[in-house]
DNA sequence: CAAAAAATACCTGTATTCAGGTATTTTAAT
DNA sequence: ATTAAAATACCTGAATACAGGTATTTTTTG
């Protein structure tokens, strides 16, 4: 059994090269190959890969980021961060979204495909030295299964720029209850800065399709 | 006649990638993959390639310098210049060496494939990036006119999600400073909302290396 | 060199957001 | 029908951002 795999990669050469490295092994199945990270999220919702190869650095929506709306899917497929530096802060930075691993662009093929089979065997693997371990597996979230319709409804009205004021005045609600759900939302997501906030605002499909 | 090619790329795993789609095409033949750009001289110097592909980006001896060196060999290769970001300035230092094409990671293969074509039989191609354009990114020209280095360099610490406080221990600023410097761009660019705000920072590409 | 532009810094007041609460009513689920 | 979840609303203090200034120094440029 071939193991589905989505890749997201800017760099179409790169990302055509890993597409082809995983074929010729025989034992991946290419599902999709991504080139604008802000397709991903879509994508995968549908596609339901067992493995999605994000890289770091990418225009637009940058693989952090990408990782956090990942998370957010029902579906939970394995995630492999693909950076061009390996560095621990960066990698620090994904261990709240409990990737499954990080590798190296510099690393030989052959090593990348043998950290890829362990990483199906259920291991996970850091190419640079893991040194603290989480020690309780957090429960991973679907959006609409952790945010209420209401606070779907007050994210949809913050889409449109309004202040917490002005969804207030939208919606027909005292000002402090729009602040309690912000509030709410805050803590069910965990954005660490208002970049971070306004990013996934700005980038996450709210509407049915 | 299969063209003989060296490729010189540190991330082996492009660098494979790459090698799997040149042969898969039947035009090829990759005399070597040389990962540690120090030694690509003394390889070409012996193998005598009809092409190097060279990447932009390396540790220990970049892309420039060594173009600069394979220039000195008697055997006069095509060298091809493989860039992450296609940048008219980085292509203006190339041409005193005369290479034969700039080409960007960013193209998709089939695109790759046809440039090389095409310079096999002696055209010469410089691709400048295609842009994905956002109503913004379409502006990024005027924008770069309109925002000074500081103002850019204060929206890069803006884009890792720091405030104004950070931003100013970052760049060793008052926070009075990059207060100011806010203040000035958000007039410039004329915001109506912080959504907005963040909407342009997370969509622009402020790197242009 | 002189003028303009850029970068620096400070002040004040206001607006907005965030994070910690408490608490009641309405709705959904067992 | 009872319980749990959701939605509503309020309070406060702190942090951050915004908008209006002023003002000095440094750098760039004609």
């Amino acid at each position: 059994m071939k193991t589905k795999v989505v890749i997201v990669d800017d760099h179409s050469l790169f990302n055509d090269g890993l597409s082809l490295i995983l074929k010729e092994s025989g034992d991946y199945e290419i599902l999709a190959q991504i080139y604008d990270s802000r397709k991903a999220y879509n994508e995968c919702n549908t596609l339901l890969p067992q493995l999605i190869l994000v890289d770091y650095n990418m225009p637009f929506l940058d693989g952090l980021t990408l990782v956090k709306q990942l998370r957010t899917l029902v579906h939970r497929s394995k995630i492999v961060v693909i950076s061009m530096y390996a560095d621990r802060r960066e990698i620090e930075a994904f261990k709240a979204y409990e990737i499954e691993g990080y590798l190296s662009k510099t690393s030989p093929s052959a090593e990348i495909l043998l950290s890829l089979e362990k990483i199906i065997k259920g291991e996970n693997v850091f190419q640079v030295k893991q040194e603290q371990k989480t020690s309780f597996e957090k429960d991973f979230f679907s959006l609409k299964k952790l945010l209420t319709k209401r606070e779907v409804e007050i994210l949809k009205a913050l889409k449109k720029g309004y202040t917490s004021e002005q969804v207030a005045q939208e919606l027909c609600l005292s000002y402090y209850t729009v602040e309690t759900h912000r509030k709410n939302i805050n803590q069910k997501l965990k954005f660490n800065s208002k970049k971070e906030f306004y990013e996934f605002l700005n980038t996450i499909e709210l509407e049915e399709k």
